[in-house]
DNA sequence: TTCAATGCAAAAAATTTGCATCCCA
DNA sequence: TGGGATGCAAATTTTTTGCATTGAA
């Protein structure tokens, strides 16, 4: 698993984009921060937010044109995003219908021959070529469940 | 697997609620349409529009709210909504990620026993209760692969 | 007839864009 | 130092709310 703080800012540099100091900001709250965030909690976790909100906004956007970032799971009304697959592993999420909180879930039940079937039925069937995968497990985290 | 037709109509008034005109004109569109669509696409399908998107906003939230219909993928910006799998069936979406199309797809390679293992092993770990599950496949359609 | 539901207007919330100024390479 | 990036303001887009009027039961 490769480390966000070495190459992303090597990444931005070799395509000639800037390591600004709004998106060493919005660098920092994706590498020490686990799960998916919308751009208000992102911004909210900058200290001091002393950047633009529309910085945030803006970094996210390049992130994702880069690569580095995808959207995971939308809330009412908003996106989220989280560092992609190289950084954190493959992985989905526990969504919890109550309270809105998502945690990361380390094993994928998808992998292996019962995808890769899928994969092949569904590109000869229907033409549709199948490249990634999302589960989201909804249900009630542990303090909804015993409330 | 039931008939929206007959059900909806039946449980609004079951709870005190009126099929007014604007009601009736989005649960057409939702039974004829196959997979998720946002307010503005359902509202588009109503032939003359000439009811207000604020009813199709307020007949979706209440469609969600006595079950019948459930957030389904939503797009950049925006929710997409659906039939609730009791008048659908159970099944996923492969959703394109070039033009944005979303197709049903009926098989679910996730019911079995390894979705029970996973249930159980997480209810025992950190305690969420899984109640459902989402599986989107993202890739590419027949069109966008082909192009 | 009556109260829920609608349409219109306007507010909120999320996100994007324009532009003068600033600052990283 | 020059051009990409920022901040501020304002525009867009999606969704919600207030309120007088309408219409389904």
């Amino acid at each position: 698993m490769r480390d966000p703080d070495v190459v992303i800012p090597r990444l931005l540099s070799s395509r000639g984009f800037r390591l600004t100091r709004p998106r060493q900001a919005v660098l920092k709250v994706f590498a020490e921060t686990e799960g998916p965030m919308s751009a208000a909690e992102i911004y909210s976790r900058i200290e001091g937010h002393r950047i633009d909100l529309v910085s945030v906004y803006r970094t996210i956007r390049l992130l994702q044109d880069i690569g580095v970032v995808r959207v995971a799971g939308s809330g009412p009304g908003f996106q989220r995003f989280e560092l992609s697959e190289e950084f954190t592993g493959h992985h989905h999420h526990l969504i919890c219908q109550v309270c809105g909180q998502i945690k990361e879930l380390a094993n994928c039940m998808l992998e292996g021959k019962a995808l890769d079937l899928l994969k092949k039925r569904t590109l000869r069937s229907v033409g549709f070529m199948i490249t990634d995968h999302d589960v989201q497990l909804f249900g009630r985290c542990a303090n909804c469940y015993a409330a």
